[in-house]
DNA sequence: AGCTCAACCTGGCTGC
DNA sequence: TGCAGCCAGGTTGAGC
């Protein structure tokens, strides 16, 4: 479920609630996700106040008194927001109590993460897997010729395809596999070009694609920003509409060629061979 | 340095 | 109906 878009939805989503908020208790469920879970999160947590909630790339970042614990949600990670007394669900692996709202992480598959880094540690920026993230795309480093200027650079020599080298998130964070293709479908690129060989013009439609793509998804998010607040059902997937993912053998909606599906870095890639060249 | 690939884990779907 | 096999929104780390 989550990339760029969701987790700022669910970021705008859950704010208003915990922020300012004093946090009265951490209960794990099951702490075994992609790293453990820190065995002091709850004695460390207890009693703070958490001040603000940004993102990074799909990193939430919950700002406390003495550090920022950071939630990542994987594959399959979904916050929400209930009352303390309701029942926790099959897959909740970790909750957080400010007073009677619960915060509560479900994550079936386990690749999300829950972390800390303290104050001592120095600014989250220093956070070891924050090293290698690109910029932000919503941020001036990105803006106008600057998205084009950092991908055309970035790229020079570089052999891997160009949907690998986005997805990677080394230059600009936050495109996933869904607006992976949907961007290169978006900006009209073929996406088994190599990086290296894609020119600053073409990278210009790519950094434009990639803002509109996803600016577009979190628009859609956000008119569903109730399931992550209410309590009954499942948090719906978004109903973002695709042009090209999962759209296999379907005609493209521009010109009806049926769309491919390819495998590249072990993950499928859909693009319309006649619009993206 | 850069590329490829296995691995982490669980559920759902497809096809025999 | 049962079961094997494959697929899934992410990311790291090992090996070449």
């Amino acid at each position: 479920m989550p990339e760029l878009p969701e987790v700022e939805v669910t970021k705008l989503g859950i704010a208003p609630y915990l922020e300012g908020k004093t946090l009265t208790e951490v209960i794990v469920h099951d702490g075994r996700l992609r790293w453990p879970v820190p065995e002091h999160l709850q004695k460390t947590l207890r009693n703070q106040i958490c001040h603000s909630i940004q993102r990074r790339g799909k990193y939430l970042l919950f700002q406390f008194d003495t550090g920022v614990m950071l939630i990542h949600l994987g594959m399959t990670g979904v916050l929400r927001i209930q009352k303390k007394q309701e029942e926790s669900k099959k897959y909740n692996r970790i909750e957080f109590h400010f007073g009677e709202t619960a915060l509560r992480m479900h994550d079936p598959r386990k690749f999300g993460s829950v972390l800390w880094h303290s104050e001592e540690q120095g600014p989250v920026e220093n956070f070891p897997l924050f090293k290698k993230l690109g910029v932000e795309p919503f941020e001036s480093e990105f803006a106008g010729a600057n998205g084009a200027q950092l991908l055309y650079e970035r790229s020079r020599g570089r052999t891997i395809s160009v949907k690998q080298y986005l997805l990677a998130g080394e230059v600009v964070v936050g495109v996933g596999n869904i607006y992976c293709s949907e961007t290169l479908f978006e900006a009209k690129i073929n996406p088994k070009t190599p990086a290296g060989k894609i020119s600053k013009v073409r990278y210009a439609r790519i950094a434009t694609a990639v803002q509109l793509i996803l600016k577009k998804a979190i628009k859609a998010g956000g008119s569903s920003l109730k399931d992550f607040v209410h309590s009954d059902g499942e948090p719906g997937h978004f109903m973002v509409l695709t042009k090209v993912y999962d759209r296999s053998g379907l005609p493209c909606k521009e010109c009806h060629t049926p769309i491919k599906q390819i495998t590249q870095g072990q993950r499928s890639t859909y693009y319309c061979p006649a619009c993206q060249k």
